[in-house]
DNA sequence: ACTGATTACGTTATAACATAACAAGAGGCG
DNA sequence: CGCCTCTTGTTATGTTATAACGTAATCAGT
């Protein structure tokens, strides 16, 4: 099998692809005139290292840690601000956050997510397809769309 | 604009979609040995009547206004046996549930939430689209998906 | 009828996720 | 300086969900 460096579930160079994220995020956060402050940059750090989804108070945990705060809003205000900003993504059938695989770009994310390893892969969605279809007809106005999928990634098929 | 029975944006017999949506359910439980049990039963209904998407908390405040339970897992239990057979579904943007708009049908359901008036409407999502087209791709075995658009239905869009 | 397996329900307690509200500091800018 | 805006610190609370244990009813096989 090929590898699959388009997606979180192929073997790549994690540090490259954590500067490179971080680096994005950076200049998005400056074109915009966003603050990158310290604890929001160290949470987005945090969802890179992880590669995956992580809760909330995981992400509080790892910052009391490291004395950048032990309350609950510290760690949902800078979710809150990367999510804005297109640099995180939340998983609402984990309820945890993922770290944006193409900061900058286009935005109808769809997700893997693999019940056995956790890891949270994102593709492009477009449209959505038969449910953009059907608002259409509708005529319902999408504004968001949540696009999950749950299943088992390819290296935990073969362990199955 | 012609009527849109199909979804719960149009006008509709509520009580004859209670009722025919109840019997369907108890059908589909006699038919796989499931037991439609009281409680069970009853948070169909209180879902059916709602015609809309209620937190856990909500049905459980229905119930236990009428003696059935009022301790947290007698509405998970009963919310958690309806989404196994198909009789529900849980919205995970919401945090909430819905009863199911064709009940004993094929299942990879998508919803529209109008954020306006809270409605939630049920339509049949097929494969994905550009989702299922990336997991085989990757070789992603999808096992459930997560489809849901958040928006305004047709009369909220004319309110505003 | 007795036994054991299964299924559903009752109850207590707690885990896990999320936000409201208010005070205080840092920095730009007229 | 004085004002404004944004960010952070902190307390408290609200909301959603499940673990764990015990009880009752049902039913198949003996």
């Amino acid at each position: 099998m090929t590898p699959l460096p388009e997606t979180a579930f192929g073997a790549h160079d994690h540090a490259a692809c954590i500067a490179g994220a971080l680096s994005a995020a950076e200049a998005l956060c400056a074109a915009r005139g966003a603050q990158l402050t310290p604890v929001r940059r160290r949470v987005l750090e945090i969802l890179l290292e992880s590669h995956g989804a992580m809760g909330a108070y995981d992400v509080l945990a790892r910052l009391d840690a490291e004395g950048m705060g032990k309350q609950p809003p510290v760690a949902y205000r800078a979710l809150s601000f990367l999510v804005e900003q297109g640099l995180a993504h939340r998983i609402e059938k984990l309820n945890a956050f993922v770290a944006c695989a193409h900061p900058g770009g286009a935005h109808a994310p769809a997700f893997m997510i693999c019940r056995g390893c956790g890891t949270v892969a994102e593709a492009e969605a477009g449209t959505g397809g038969a449910l953009g279809e059907r608002a259409a007809e509708a005529g319902f106005r999408i504004e968001r769309t949540v696009m999950e999928a749950e299943g088992l990634c390819p290296a935990c098929q073969e362990a199955a």
